[in-house]
DNA sequence: TGCAGCCATGTCATATATGACATATACTAA
DNA sequence: TTAGTATATGTCATATATGACATGGCTGCA
């Protein structure tokens, strides 16, 4: 289990732990591993309002299935950079960004 | 004069051309430059305001004042990631970052 | 039974980002 | 002047992220 998807257990409400430090998460990494769920898990609901395959996207970002695959499952090998792209591509303002970012839950469109 | 700069430039109300694609800027790409031109202000903000020198923050980082100089520069090199994870150095939380972006102007603190 | 579309996951060669270093500029104080 | 501090910028070896590919699971449909 990684610190990943340890993270998004929590988010859905699971309390692993004491919720942030289960394993020796530091803040600034709880933070940041805050926010790639955020963007990941916005990045697939996006993308399924879309009605895109993950190979449809995966062309529009000139990248593979396997990649946002990747990305949604907000793998470690994903950066915060590709992401934005993700959501970018799908139309995404800085705005529209900033609110997944603020946001606590992962809402719609 | 590269992308970045011209962005720059424009973002503090020079109106180089017509705001936005006077070289071929497409839509996505402006929305990203703006992103990383927001954080790279609040980063140099905020580090200030922290009363830290690159070099100070480039400790906190485990990184170089160069990287730190560049990061404020929104050099074409830095990504978006490492902006991020210098505001979060610097204390940012989602929530604070999620105002760099959707902000039009990077106010303080 | 296929078979086709969609998604997950692992591997790998290569592209890109990164820290480190050198060096330059600007400003201040002695 | 010289020295010290802060920042800017270019280069480079290496670390990391990326696209591509292979493969397997799952669902629905012929």
């Amino acid at each position: 289990m990684n610190k990943a998807k340890q993270k998004r257990l929590e988010a859905r409400g699971w309390r692993v732990g004491t919720t942030s430090d289960f394993l020796g998460l530091s803040e600034e990494e709880t933070a940041l591993v805050k926010m790639k769920l955020r963007l990941s898990h916005a990045l697939r609901v996006r993308r399924e309002a879309h009605g895109l395959s993950q190979v449809a996207l995966a062309k529009r970002l000139q990248s593979s299935q396997s990649r946002v695959a990747k990305m949604e499952a907000a793998d470690h090998t994903v950066s915060l950079d590709l992401l934005l792209r993700g959501l970018v591509a799908l139309g995404g303002t800085p705005r529209d960004i900033a609110r997944v970012l603020a946001r606590k839950s992962g809402v719609a469109a």
